[in-house]
DNA sequence: TCAAGATGATAAGACGACTGACGAGTTGCG
DNA sequence: CGCAACTCGTCAGTCGTCTTATCATCTTGA
């Protein structure tokens, strides 16, 4: 809360900031924070389109993913291997459970966690939709030639590697 | 983009799908989507986290770019430039009124519209945002060189042109 | 001129995500 | 052993996003 002058931006000699032009639409457009959020915008989209006759999202579809390769994961395994809030996690698992795809059992011993494993409906189902998923993924890169699309992943990858820290809920492959 | 049978349809014949193997977490790592949905978990927060003491968000920010380039747009014209639901841009546009950080006056002949313009406070927060914004993007592009930063810029870009019409909100400069 | 259609705004509901807090349970250490 | 510290799950609250639906208003055309 600096700004409280009624005069805005008069120049400060002694600002260690450096100038900074006025924000414009056209900086706005050429933030790479920007061309994230519509890329993963358009992402989600697609992945729904294909997905439309499941009616999961890709959030679902990561959940069930790592369950059929983990089976009695936890809820913190499962936020942790996709990178998930633990709440947002309880939430999509309790949805994925009204819906009959996966069980959430207690723990043997430790009773304050609750293990988690696929129904034969939520293993069906992470199958049947493996073609589906593939089609988004084919789509999402179509405009991209196989080595742009390799470049893409691999600024990606940088980007994500270096922060991974940073953000509140590191990936972390489970059981390693 | 009709589906409604119980199973996705072959929608290329000369494409048929073929086997595809069962998903794997690697699999799912490797998917541009994931890596999308990792790549703006870390941009928001990186933004979220420089612009700290402003207590705003970067859609937030947004808006109040967007009206301080063309003050008197509407909430469609907002919506349309930032590439935004017009639902979203409401309830966004709603918390920044209560804020004090905009205003909605009706139209004058339109009485359908409501008039959007920064207030005074509005204008001088988008300004003393202005060198945080600048950080953010700066720290989040810090592991890549400049060129990687072009070139990520640039497959964005690609990626972002052929799907705009996909996507149910295409960007919209106005005015132009 | 009046009905039909287009457009702007809002409401409701679903989903994903994060923060902060809390209770129950477990574990480690003095 | 007993208490402190930690962990798991949950809840409440906030925010962003999209979908669908509805309402008010404006425009247009028969």
């Amino acid at each position: 809360m600096t700004a409280s002058s009624p005069f805005p931006p008069a120049p400060h000699p002694a600002d260690p900031e450096p100038r900074v032009p006025p924000a414009t639409l056209a900086s706005l457009y050429a933030r790479p924070g920007f061309k994230l959020r519509r890329a993963h915008q358009i992402a989600l989209s697609v992945f729904a389109d294909e997905c439309r006759a499941f009616e999961i999202t890709s959030t679902q579809y990561g959940i069930l993913v790592a369950l059929r390769e983990r089976p009695g994961l936890d809820q913190v395994g499962v936020a942790q291997a996709l990178g998930l809030d633990r709440s947002t996690t309880g939430m999509v698992v309790g949805l994925l459970e009204g819906r009959g795809f996966l069980r959430r059992d207690q723990h043997a011993t430790d009773r304050r966690r609750r293990v988690l494993t696929l129904t034969e409906e939520g293993a069906r189902l992470v199958e049947a939709i493996a073609p589906a998923a593939e089609r988004a993924r084919r789509r999402l890169l179509a405009p991209l030639s196989p080595e742009e699309a390799e470049a893409l992943a691999a600024l990606l990858d940088r980007l994500l590697g270096h922060h991974d820290a940073l953000v509140r809920v590191p990936l972390m492959r489970p059981g390693d």
